[in-house]
Parts: C-alpha cells; sequence; structure tokens
DNA sequence: TTGTACGCGTTATCAA
DNA sequence: TTGATAACGCGTACAA
C-alpha cells in the first residue's frame, strides 16, 4: 500500500508509448490506433490507473470545470426557497455543456473554513441575491479575473445580470384586483433587508433588498396608499403572521392582500380563514412566484409566473459564454400572470 | 489584455524575493519578517496579483478542497426535501474544518457532461441514499481511490455508513399508538421504489427503498396487519392523496395514521379534515423526521425526531477522518419520539 | 529568515 | 498516427 499511484507516464511506460499517446487514449482528442489503445488501456488496467488526475489536468488546461455558486446565506436557508431550488435545477442544466460541477459557497465563509471564493479552484462564479452584502465577494472573484453573473442584483458596469421585471409584474397583479374593484389592499412584502424583523412598512427608503423595493414599487404603482408589512422570510408561516396582523384591526381590514411571494401567500390565505374571512369572496390574495404550494389545494393561487428555472439556465449559459471568451449581455425575464382562484370582485 | 497573468514568480521577481518566499508570504507557514512580508505584498498589488492559483496549489498539495456529494435525483428534487436540505447543512459543517466546499454531483450526469465522479477534483465524496442506482457512481469513486461515506444506504464492505434505526424508530411510535390503544391503523409509506406511483402495497418485497421497508417493518412489528399505502414522494400533497385513498371507506376507517414523514403526515392530517375528522380525537396521526412542517400549525406532530444535521456533520467529519489516514467507523444514529399533539386515545 | 532546486501529473504543440 | 519537449504555477525539502 506504500505504493505510490500509477501515473499517466508509468502507463505509458508499460504500454510501450509515449505519455502524450497515453494521455490521447484518455481523452480522446485524437485519433490513436485501435492496437495501441488496446496496449494503453491494458497497461491502464494492470496497474490499477483509472484516468488522468483531475488536478494535474485542471492545472494544465487552465480549467477546473467548476463553477461557483455563491449564497448570501446558510446553504439550508437557501434551499428552503423553492425559486433558488429550481434555479439551482436551471443553473445545473446550463453549465452542464461545459461539463462543470456546481461548487457551494457562501458569502462570508467563518474564516478558519479554508475553501471559499479566494481559494477555490473556480472557472467562473454565480452570484445570487447580490444586496450589497455580496459586494465584497464580488470584488474578490472580480479580482482573479474569473467570469461572474450576477442574477437578482446589482453588480455594478460590466457584470452580467438575470433580472426579472419584478416591477412591472407586480403592477400588473395590482391592476387585475383595481379592476376587480379592490380599493382597500394591504401587501406584505419579503424581508425589507436581510435578518430583520417583521413588520410594518413605515418607510420604503429603509428597505435594502432590491426584489423588495421592486415588488412594493410596482404594487404602490396602483394602490399608492396601500399599507405594506415585511415578513421575515418567505414561509407560510410568515405569511401567516403577517395574516393576522393585517386581518386583527376588524375596520381597518383590506379587501385584497398582495403577497410577494407565493408562500407568504398561502399564509396569509391561512390567515384570512383563521380570521372567518371567505378566499376569494371576502378577500382576495395574489402571490408571486407561480411555484407549486405543497398543501394549497385547493386554492390555485393568482400569481406572477417566474421562469425560475430560465434565470438558472440563463446564468449557466452566459457564464459558458463568458468561459468561451464572448461577452454575455444581461437578461431580462419577464412573469407571466396567471389568474387562480383566490382573487375575485371586491365585496361590496 | 493579451498580458499573461501574474504568477507568484513574477511577484517575487518584482519583489526581489525568492518565489518560495513568495509562496511563504502567502501561505503563511514559516515566519517571515515584516520587511520582506509588505514588499512581497506591495509587488502583487502592483501586479495585481490575487493570490496562489489554486489549480496548481491543488496539484502541488495533493489536495483540492472539494467533497463531492452525489445525488440520485434532480438537484431541484432532492432539495425539496427538508431533510436532505438539513443533511446538506451538517455536511458543510462536517467539512468545514478541511477547508473544503461542496460539490453537487448528480449520478447519473447525462453522458456529454464531462464534469462528474470520474473527472472533478475531488478529495472525497459522501453518496447520499445509496439504492442500487448509485452501486456505478460508488465503483467509479472508489477505483479512484478516494474516500467515501454513503447516508442511508448499502455500500458494501470498507465503505463507512451513516445510518439511522429506521425500524426501531417506527416501531416506537407504533408501540406508543398501540399504548393508547388503537388497533385499526393504516400506514403511509415513502416510495416503494424511485419513479414509483402512489397505491397500496399488496406485496412487502417489492419495495426497493431501504428506508421504505425499514420502517414499514418496524410499524409492521407492532401491527402486522395494517395496510400500507405508498405515496409517490414526500409531500404533503402526497399524504393528502393517501389520506383520502385511506378514509374512502368509511367502514374500514383506522383510527391511526402512522405516516413515514412529517409531510406525509401532515398531508394525512389535512385528509382527515377534510373527511370531517378530528385530529386526535378521531384519528391519530404519527409522522417521522421531526422537521417544521411550514404551514402546519396549530398541530405538532407526534413524530420521530430524526438528527438530520448530525448525520451531515457525522459524514462531513468520517471523510475528513479518512483525509487524515485514520479509518471512520460507520455511525448508527437513532431517533428521538416526540409526543406532540396529533395522537390521542383510541376512540372508543 | 531566505534562497535553490525540483517535481506534482498532465496536456498542447509541433515535428516526424 | 505517434513521440519529444516544454510548460502549467506552485510548495517544500534542504541548504545557506
Amino acid at each position: 500500500m506504500s505504493m505510490r499511484r500509477a501515473t499517466i507516464a508509468d502507463v505509458a511506460r508499460e504500454a510501450a508509448v509515449s505519455p502524450s499517446t497515453a494521455s490521447v487514449v484518455f481523452s480522446g482528442k485524437t485519433p490513436v490506433s485501435e492496437a495501441t489503445r488496446r496496449r494503453v488501456l491494458d497497461a491502464a488496467a494492470a496497474l490499477g490507473y483509472t484516468g488522468p488526475d483531475p488536478r494535474a489536468a485542471s492545472l494544465r488546461r487552465g480549467r477546473s470545470g467548476i463553477v461557483g455558486v455563491v449564497f448570501e446565506e446558510h446553504l439550508g436557508t437557501a434551499f428552503l426557497d423553492p425559486v433558488k431550488t429550481l434555479m439551482m435545477d436551471g443553473l445545473a442544466e446550463g453549465v452542464a455543456p461545459l461539463g462543470a460541477g456546481l461548487l457551494l459557497l457562501r458569502d462570508q465563509e467563518p474564516i478558519s473554513s479554508g475553501s471559499s471564493l479566494t481559494t477555490a479552484p473556480l472557472d467562473a462564479a454565480v452570484l445570487i441575491g447580490c444586496s450589497g452584502l455580496l459586494r465584497e465577494s464580488l470584488d474578490a472573484v472580480r479580482a482573479r479575473g474569473i467570469p461572474v453573473v450576477v442574477i437578482e442584483g446589482d453588480a455594478g458596469a460590466g457584470v452580467p445580470r438575470i433580472e426579472l421585471d419584478n416591477r412591472e409584474a407586480q403592477r400588473q397583479a395590482a391592476s387585475h384586483l383595481a379592476s376587480l374593484g379592490h380599493a382597500k389592499v394591504a401587501i406584505v412584502t419579503l424581508p425589507a433587508r436581510s435578518g430583520w424583523e417583521r413588520g410594518w412598512i413605515l418607510d420604503d427608503t429603509a428597505i435594502m433588498i432590491d426584489v423588495t423595493r421592486e415588488r412594493l414599487a410596482g404594487a404602490h404603482d396602483v394602490f399608492p396608499d396601500a399599507v405594506a408589512y415585511a415578513a421575515a422570510g418567505s414561509f407560510i408561516d410568515e405569511g401567516l403572521a403577517a395574516g393576522r396582523a393585517i386581518f386583527a384591526d376588524h375596520a381597518a381590514r383590506p379587501t385584497a392582500v398582495i403577497a410577494q411571494s407565493d408562500l407568504l401567500a398561502a399564509g396569509v390565505i391561512r390567515a384570512a380563514e383563521e380570521a372567518g374571512l371567505r378566499v376569494p369572496e371576502d378577500v382576495s390574495v395574489t402571490g408571486f412566484d407561480g411555484i407549486v404550494v405543497d398543501g394549497l389545494a385547493p386554492f390555485v393561487l393568482t400569481t406572477l409566473v417566474q421562469p425560475a428555472s430560465e434565470k438558472g439556465r440563463a446564468a449557466g449559459q452566459a457564464v459558458a459564454a463568458m468561459l468561451e471568451g464572448a461577452d454575455a449581455a444581461s437578461l431580462r425575464f419577464t412573469c407571466t400572470f396567471r389568474e387562480g382562484n383566490t382573487t375575485g370582485p371586491a365585496p361590496a
């Protein structure tokens, strides 16, 4: 067992060919005669050689086949969000042509933890939700000169972004409610800033997260006076809490609630039921994302369907393009309004 | 732009020191006088050098700082499962001391896709849910001679596993129900095999997934005659469907349902409500996992709490140990029974 | 504390 | 179709 692992050179020697020929047999980059091919493969088998060492190959090639995905939050938290999950799926697909894998990275790795933006062998990086905090990460990566793409966030000039028409889309949902005669509307927003607690939003300018701000602006475009309550995360239970706050005051009860995510909307619906309100007869609820909310049946949310996995795929493709030397343009995706059974005419 | 990126040798030259000195400045492995240190850092800054190339470093060191995590399913699907999500969190923690990152890998990468088990620069691999399919992946990895740990699955001799006392734990829940006087019990299981459809389980031997079989055995230990209905996945909606099937026949209605996951249990509870049954007065429901089911309040499931993130952490530590040359032993975790408010005495 | 010398395992290039 | 050569960029004995 003290034996050194066989290298391609050993295999070449055993097969009585040159190292380069052996290399070619494994990479398939150049035609090789069937006879030598066999010899090399047999030699490899005899020596227990299982193929080129990826480390050496990546040094030589200048490519590691790894794309970093940078999250702001705990990995566990990130994957609790169905939208991010879908994006990851799309991303995985998008980088597949590169033959690349996805390396999970957290923004602020604990210091001890070595693997990070600066030390991982990345070919490219995808930042998700670049809201200020990721700024440092961004700089680190850019300094290394590797291609970067940002999903949902502003990364400054020169960094392609994958965006969503949050404001326009949300305005569409609001208009839908307006056309149904709703006037007293409340909004349940995503977090106003990371690590924030839930509560009424008194000052729109205190919102640090782009997505939240944009969607809120879209709703306010139609209902300028609508009150807004910020959740602490995109969860059903958060929507429930927000809904309770909103329905608490009988006199001030809205006839419609615009939630900034489907999960929040599901919670709001539950809060409405709890308060003895029927959906959509007494109160209409809209969501955002267009995901499948497990356990929400028989309700089908009126919502904005966002192309989550397409966003991921686009990011992957952008990265792939940049790796080819092309420069990828920013992309803006649009949501599709979907009418479900959670909105209806405003009660008389 | 045609300029070659600066290397540590360039920096050394610029700073008028030897390459090894410059290297040491970045790695910190050896004391360096403050003066040279400054000179090197300044030179680096001047040249836009951002630190050692990870590819070269990993070749030299023989370590890439990357641990592969191999899933059987779509990434998106995997992360839909809260238990897996927690495990990932624990795993991330477990490998942190290694300074390693997690590379997401799918079992059967599309053929064209180069990067996979065989070509990624992995220091070690963690396979999740090794149920036959992963066999090939396992062989591939083992051939490369890198440490492997398997979570929830049988990988054969020599491969440490991280397991759960599924059968014993499930038996505990069943006993709890028995002690409450329940005799007519139904079971809602996890999928019987991957890609299977939901339906009654007529033949226990048709179950290909270990977890499903073990938990079912535990329930049958106490209630040998309990009927079992397999869901197509661990989702609330699947539990709902299963619950409907189970409660459909008035005459045959059970007084208790053992669900093999918390999400399934949540669905069963919903089905019970739908059928006009009160929980736990008319029907008791137990889950498995001990996760937080978003939106289930005010119910608190009677369930088996499994140490999901500990499992992940243990896998990470096992991998770390093996990388140190030690050989890691298999580990078997136990679940903790938690009584919530979804079980009660059998109705008279 | 700093420098020398070498090899890590591979692959691109070019010539034969 | 095959082979010789030369990097790829770094870390680390070991000597000074």
